[in-house]
RNA sequence: CGCGGGGUGGAGCAGUCCGGUAGCUCGUCGGGCUCAUAACCCGAAGGUCGGAGGUUCAAAUCCUCCCCCCGCAACCA
């Protein structure tokens, strides 16, 4: 059986969930419900990135300690997965012991092979940053931020030898094209290799400075600093469920991330995986940013986007769809209000929400819910099923290229179709007259049919939907995507249906209760 | 010589890699229908696809030059 391996980034805990967590986790979320519908055995990892200076002086304010502190956090994300219905597998901590133990393991195998030695280094150090600056950052010799000079620091550190293994990552590069996607991502690292500005990676913070970390192997006087910790989670994640797990799934990998991560995982992630004689993994899907546009009449939902709430009000799919539909993958997009109320009521509530409820309600009143025979296949019979035919196979297609945005644009113009059809056909006319009746009950059963096809079609994006319409339809969906659509195939005479039900309800801001922030919005 | 992204009908965006009907949503105007969540359908107005040049039978799409806007601050996806 093939498999499928999906990661996100660990999230760092100094914050609550946001809208690009969110993001990041339908994306992954759909992916492997995608995955899953065309056969394949998937494995989802997201987890929590919890060591780190930032997490201890958080803590302290606190007056926590930083794993007393990390325990309440963490869980906040986990939560906040499971509400909105991600299907995780496998939530990692980087404070787990068993992905301590394999980070130092790791760290042990890289130094015994000689790629991790010990030297000075010598650095301007921005004690209000609590980090090293590079000349190149410096304004008139000043810290942007701090508006002074840093000191001259020195301190010995262990570094990582990646420069071993950066030619070998430009030819791996140039040989796979998808190994870093969208390629403008790709072009971004090869950019980077080739200015030569890439040098050894420093992993340490002497425990001086640092306390709160994974202590080196083979020095107690160290702790480990960020990404020697943060991206051996991927495959931490995996072995907490076994070798066999992991054997399986790592070849399998697709790591989910946002543009700003892109060099660690891009140069810093392949050469560790290198000195560690690990396969590389597939591929580097690199998403951009939603822009906090100006909502131009900010009323329920204020200036801040809070997933969680957002999902409590509208329902995850809802959010899921507007996300997906309006950022094409890779590139910024706007998150505003208006935006979303327009998309979830013009897509969802309008155009798939009231064709479900149009039909069943037809379906009901005309015919008690009883499915009806079809009939010989007109000229519109024929444009309604070569809509959706064309649906069946374009929206996989796009949704595996990551055109999330297209896929749905070309299921929606096959709802589209669907929504002329019965105009078209007018079954509320027929079914008053008795010898159309039967015309009627088969034009209907046909609108079942591309009710079904969406349903199916669904699945990966708006997985509670789906499953709605098919509990509507009294239908059990296959759990693998069928080879053909089967059109015609799904329902036999005498099946029922359920009544009407509303999917969507349109949104109205004007009965939205404000939020204490946006109150006072003009 | 900084790097990167972008400039497409009133608004917001796809399409650009693999040239060949300029597409989607909203908005506007007129009409239709009444099954449906005041939803749905039809028609119309509205774009020389930032500018100039080039390649081509053909360019939003490829090449060159220019103009304008945004990010490259912290945390972070």
């Amino acid at each position: 059986m093939s498999r499928f391996y999906v990661t996100t980034p660990i999230y760092y805990i100094n914050a609550e969930p946001h809208l690009g967590h969110t993001y990041t986790m339908v994306v992954a979320d759909t992916l492997a419900r995608l995955a899953r519908a065309l056969g394949k055995e998937t494995f989802l990892v997201t987890g929590t990135d919890e060591h780190g200076d930032k997490i201890a002086s958080m803590a302290a304010s606190c007056g926590e300690d930083p794993k007393a502190f990390a325990d309440r956090m963490s869980p906040l994300f986990q939560q906040a997965w499971q509400e909105c219905g991600f299907r995780v597998d496998q939530f990692v901590r980087t404070t787990d012991p068993r992905h301590e133990a394999l980070v130092q393991e790791f760290l042990q195998r890289v130094y015994d092979r000689g790629d991790i030695y010990f030297s000075r280094y010598s650095g301007l150090y921005c004690t209000g940053c609590e980090r090293f600056l590079t000349e190149k950052e410096l304004v008139n010799g000043n810290c942007p931020d701090h508006q002074r000079p840093p000191e001259a620091v020195e301190e010995d550190n262990y570094f990582f030898r990646m420069t071993r293994y950066l030619d070998r990552l430009q030819a791996e590069l140039e040989r796979n094209p998808d190994l870093v996607w969208p390629e403008r991502y790709r072009n971004e690292v090869l950019a980077m290799l080739a200015s030569g500005g890439i040098g050894d990676l420093c992993i340490s913070r002497p425990k001086s400075r640092l306390q709160w970390g994974i202590e080196l192997p083979f020095d107690r006087n160290y702790v480990c600093y960020v990404w020697f910790d943060a991206l051996i989670s991927y495959v931490s994640a995996l072995k907490m469920h076994g070798e066999e797990t992991f054997r399986q799934f790592w070849p399998e990998a697709h790591h989910v991330i946002g543009k700003d991560i892109v060099k660690p995982h891009a140069i810093f992630w392949p050469a560790m995986l290198m000195a560690l004689e690990l396969p590389l993994y597939r591929r580097l899907l690199v998403h951009g940013y939603w822009i906090r546009g100006e909502a131009k009449m900010s009323k329920s939902l204020g200036n801040v986007i809070r997933p969680l709430e957002m999902k409590r009000k509208f329902g995850i799919d809802a959010l899921r769809y507007f996300l997906l539909r309006e950022m094409a993958f890779g590139q910024d997009a706007n998150f505003n209000e208006d935006a979303f109320v327009t998309r979830v009521n013009a897509d969802l509530a309008n155009n798939l929400g009231n064709l479900v409820s149009r039909v069943l309600a037809m379906q009901h009143r005309y015919f008690h819910g009883e499915v009806q025979p079809l009939d010989r296949e007109s000229e519109d019979d024929r444009a309604l099923r070569a809509a959706f035919e064309r649906a069946f196979s374009e929206v996989p297609r796009l949704s595996q290229e990551l055109a999330f945005h297209r896929a749905l644009e070309a299921l929606w113009s096959a709802i589209d179709q669907a929504n002329k059809y019965v105009v078209i056909t007018a079954p509320f006319q027929l079914a008053r007259q008795a010898e159309q009746r039967a015309r009627a009950g088969a034009v209907l059963h046909r609108l079942l049919e591309a009710l079904y096809t969406i349903a199916l079609l669904l699945r990966w994006f708006l997985p509670e939907t789906s499953e709605r319409i098919a509990a509507l339809l009294n239908v059990e969906l296959p759990a693998t995507l069928p080879a053909s659509l089967g059109w015609g195939s799904h329902f036999s005479a005498g099946a029922r249906t359920q009544p009407s039900a509303v999917l969507f309800p349109r949104i109205d801001l004007s009965r939205e209760a404000p939020t204490a922030a946006a109150g006072a919005a003009s």
